[in-house]
RNA sequence: CGGGGAGUGGCGCAGUCCGGUUAGCGCGCAGCGUUCGGGACGCUGAGGUCGGAGGUUCAAAUCCUCUCUCCCCGACCA
């Protein structure tokens, strides 16, 4: 440890919140370089490469073939399969020295297809699995959360390829099983989640979401395991339609009302007998006036869905009062010029209280239908917290999650735009159907510390821990250095990954960096021990200590670890239903 | 991009409002000595274009203009 590149830190540098970010920074596991990114150093580097190695080995088990494929990719490509237009500044654009057009890859669908059309040509080459590691480069608007959002990071990203639904479904369900696998291994705590299959296209996704309050995704779950999904697709039972006669439409003074709470309050009435209207500029450049219940919120995905709409951005006050309406006091009853989509559930309550689209006024008993027309009626609210699973109506509860994985169902949407077919057994061509499968390696890693630490540092799972063993010497008699020394080498000579401190430091300090390291196994050789010809053996895990023959511990070592890995060995099945 | 904050030896900070000698403090680092099982102590020492560029001034870390970078909160994703 004298020689190791990467120094311990007393301090977390100032820039670090989250507590994973602080450890590995402080453990020297990894460094900064620019925003979102950063390098590994020797100590963080062994644990994605630990991570990576569990990843190959699962995806080998479902008969991944492993390959390389290049980051940087002719912007062609990209034109074929739209996504060069239809993704913004996030994919980086380049020009060579030709004025030719290239991009930083940040998956690699295209190059698969692009493969598959020339290597694939018959249903007797079908199945196929493919994968690869590789950097990927995102100009993300912002990076965030220290290693758990970057801009460069490494991704193992596996693609099937298919002659039909029912082998991608089979392709896709080894995936699924694979990743339960090596979560598992990884020693993180996850759920699947339904999710929304954003820009990479497709028909299904879903998120292996591990817990964390530093999570960025907000996950709904049934808490009799029917369902769990991110709230940005998250469904639930919505309350019965209320059935009323609708009664006149009337005019009334508001003033000072311009939140839904205000309204309620000021009227006395629940904010579920309210309209509230959302303004949106679609990319399209059409305005989105979205009209929902007084007790619910906007869902901008279930809303960009439902209009098709790519992008979403909030509308400006003179936006809003150019179709007619008035922000704070708005509703669809007379605005022109606008997208009006409405939520299900003001179709199914009426008589609502909605703005008068004049400032301070608000208009009775408005009813969907006779007093305006939606152009689009769809489900855009966000599940809450208690909100009624849309399998068997218990309330939902709210975690937060880290996105460890994610898996596609892409279909055709890849090989159709770029012509990878293949003939079926009549000699018909048909575009070969893919799936796409995602796992941030670095993520990964950050993510077992945020789950696996405590005030000391950092706790590691042995399956990715750095190494196996913190071997510390206690004292500077040259006895002392001498055992150790040799302790060192039996156990590296058994096979056990040992990070030997041979500084010449106090054992306070060589205490303290085993425990902010986070190495699962802690061993120390000092006078004492050694008058006993011992050496004091401790668990990260544990505050307790055993104390081990010299002769000994190198079974013993072993011993622990064997049962360490074991207990993360997957045993069941740990899936969630859909 | 919008909003908020910060850039001063490797790390954490003070100094900036109200310009004024050689820019400080803690940790870390080097040497020597004393210590030696949960971040020791003493002495000595090395290390700083005060993010960058212009400007104001007799004088700028400090005031003005421009600019770069980083962090945090909101729309994206492994």
């Amino acid at each position: 440890m004298s020689h190791l590149f990467g120094r311990t830190l007393r301090e977390a540098p100032a820039d670090a919140e989250l507590p994973s970010h602080q450890l590995m920074v402080r453990a020297g596991m990894v460094r900064p370089l620019g925003a979102g990114i950063y390098t590994l150093m020797p100590l963080g580097y062994r644990v994605t490469a630990k991570v990576e190695q569990i990843v190959r080995e699962e995806m080998d088990a479902i008969g991944g073939q492993e390959m390389l494929m290049p980051v940087v990719h002719p912007a062609d490509l990209w034109r074929e399969s739209g996504r060069f237009q239809a993704i913004g500044p996030e994919l980086v654009r380049l020009k060579d020295r030709g004025e030719r057009d290239l991009v930083l890859a940040f998956t690699h669908e295209e190059v698969v297809a692009d493969l598959a059309r020339s290597e694939i040509s018959s249903y007797r080459q079908l199945p196929m699995i493919v994968y690869h590691f590789q950097t990927k480069f995102r100009d993300e608007p912002r990076s965030r959360g220290g290693l758990i959002r970057v801009r460069e990071f490494t991704m193992k990203d596996s693609y099937t390829l298919d002659a039909d639904e029912a082998g991608l479904e089979v392709g896709y369900r080894k995936h699924w099983h694979a990743y339960h696998r090596m979560f598992t291994r990884m020693g993180l705590r996850y759920i699947v989640v339904g999710a929304d299959v954003g820009m990479m296209g497709g028909s299904l996704s879903e998120e292996f979401m591990a817990f964390s309050p530093h999570g960025e995704d907000v996950l709904l779950i049934c808490p009799n395991g029917d369902y769990a999904a991110n709230r940005e697709v998250a469904t639930f039972i919505r309350d019965e339609p209320l059935a009323a006669e609708p009664l006149p439409l009337e005019d009334v003074a508001t003033p000072q009302t311009p939140t839904i709470q205000a309204l309620a309050d000021y009227l006395g009435i629940p904010t579920k007998q309210t309209a509230k209207a959302v303004f949106f500029k679609g990319g399209s450049g059409k305005f989105i006036f979205a009209v929902i219940r007084g007790d619910l919120d906007v869902n901008e995905t279930k809303l960009r869905q439902a209009t098709g709409e790519g992008d979403l951005l909030p509308a400006s006050a003179e936006e809003i009062k150019a179709v007619g309406a008035e922000p704070g006091y708005g509703s669809p009853v007379g605005v022109h010029d606008a997208v009006i989509v409405v939520d299900e559930s003001i179709r199914d309550t009426p008589n609502l209280v909605a703005g008068a689209n004049k400032p301070g006024y608000h208009l009775r008993n408005v009813n969907l239908g006779r007093d305006f027309e939606a152009d689009i009626v769809a489900d855009i609210a966000a599940a809450a917290e208690g909100y009624r699973c849309p399998v068997c109506g218990a309330p939902m509860q709210v975690e937060r999650g880290i996105e460890i994985g994610n898996i596609f169902k892409l279909g055709t949407r890849y090989t159709e735009a770029l012509g990878s077919t293949y003939l079926d057994a009549e000699g018909q061509a048909h575009p070969i159907v893919m799936g796409s499968y995602g796992i941030g390696v670095g993520r990964a890693a950050a993510t077992a510390v945020e789950q696996c630490r405590d005030e000391r540092g950092i706790r590691w799972p042995v399956s990715i821990a750095p190494f196996h063993v913190s071997l510390l010497s206690l004292g500077n008699d040259p006895a002392i250095t001498e055992a150790a020394d040799r302790l060192c080498e039996e156990l590296s000579a058994a096979g056990i990954e040992v990070l030997y401190d041979d500084r010449e430091d106090r054992a306070g300090v060589k205490f303290n960096d085993a425990d902010l390291i986070g190495n699962p196994i802690r061993l120390s050789v000092s006078k004492r021990t050694l008058a006993n010809n011992q050496a004091e053996l401790r668990l990260r895990t544990s505050d307790e200590s055993e104390f081990v023959a010299l002769d000994g511990v190198v079974d013993r070592v072993q011993e622990l670890l064997a049962g360490m890995l074991a207990a993360l060995e997957p045993k069941a099945e740990v899936g969630v239903a859909r």
